[in-house]
DNA sequence: GTCTATATTAAGATAGAC
DNA sequence: GTCTATCTTAATATAGAC
């Protein structure tokens, strides 16, 4: 519909895009609560409600704000066969993720926000929880009897580390937002070098 | 001064451990902007001017349930000399926080909140995660020595050690509240055994 | 599609009686 | 120390003109 660059729709798809983009800076800087539409209008260069008229109410502001981002983001992702090429790949997301200060923000944000459940997003979070770490799982089941020993590998909880890995990139993502100057990059590099370690152990001798 | 269980002070002293109570259940659940002094106080059993009277401000009662808590949490850690002792110290406090679900919905919520500058608790937890870094990248750095090879501590980013371990009790904790089904002190574990292999590698081949 | 104006609700904080 | 009542501000959302 709003993919034509002239025509009925093309203004209203622009004015969508503007309030998309600020809304993703006001949501991640105030959190879900502590924005407000006036905020955002201001910020867009229109009203309050104007902002209303094109997304409705606040929480379908904010979850068109929350679909689009996640699904760019996973564009990125998804390629990869090899072990070594699955770690590249988080690193490469996660460098991205340092690098785009707001987009991290928000996330983290709105994702500890939407905790408890009666949150607008806590659905969507948790599916999306859910749903990166079934993902992760299963690239990491592929790729990980080409590269290991063929003993090892079953043994291996691969849900385990893909949680770990998913972990990792949050909390040091939060380490980053909260002090610039930390080396979150180099603890993540700490990580991904051990995770042909990892996968080749067997769990259980620490508890 | 409030020490005492008899005297002038003792009514005050139990009113104010009560509202404390209910203010990290409900900063938990609503987040720092979302919770409102009405809920605290209806389920503290007064009233909202009640509230105030005791900590002057939504914002005095916040940090008054922080400090009293993040100190609550610094007395289980500072032991352990040992490499091993301090994976285990680790893995006790990641432990008792998935067990207090409140508490660990306070820290994890108001932490994210906190991360713009001008939040009432931004200075708190930047200084928190600061101290935390440095005292556990102290404490990883006196304990290697004793169980690595003398060659391969130094070269050891233990500094990244320090904020990955972090990091992964955080991440972890968020996924837990997210879905408790998820295995996360399984996840925990394979980061923790693998911590001697961590520390005697040297950095660099990834990046 | 955008605006002004307004309805409605709820927040933090204060004043002053008891 | 605690209450009721109130002040002030700010939020989302709606109505209706243009």
């Amino acid at each position: 519909m709003s993919s034509r660059a002239r025509g009925p729709y093309a203004k209203s798809a622009e004015q969508r895009r503007r309030i998309l983009d600020v809304a993703q800076d006001v949501f991640g800087r105030r959190g879900s609560h502590g924005a407000s539409l006036r905020e955002i209008a201001d910020l867009a260069g229109m009203s309050q409600a104007g902002v209303l008229h094109h997304f409705g109410s606040k929480t379908g502001l904010l979850m068109a704000v929350l679909e689009e981002r996640d699904q760019a983001s996973r564009q990125q992702a998804d390629t990869g066969a090899t072990w070594d090429e699955q770690a590249q790949v988080a690193r490469s997301m996660f460098e991205r993720a340092i690098a785009d200060r707001g987009l991290t923000q928000l996330f983290t944000t709105v994702t500890a926000e939407s905790i408890v459940p009666g949150h607008p997003a806590h659905d969507f979070t948790v599916a999306r929880y859910r749903r990166t770490a079934a993902e992760f799982t299963a690239a990491l089941t592929e790729a990980a009897p080409a590269e290991l020993e063929p003993d090892a590998a079953p043994a291996t909880d691969m849900e385990g580390v893909a949680r770990l890995v998913m972990a990792a990139m949050d909390g040091l993502q939060l380490q980053a937002l909260l002090d610039p100057d930390a080396d979150v990059l180099g603890a993540f590099d700490i990580l991904l070098e051990a995770l042909p370690l990892l996968a080749s152990r067997s769990p259980g001798s620490t508890g």
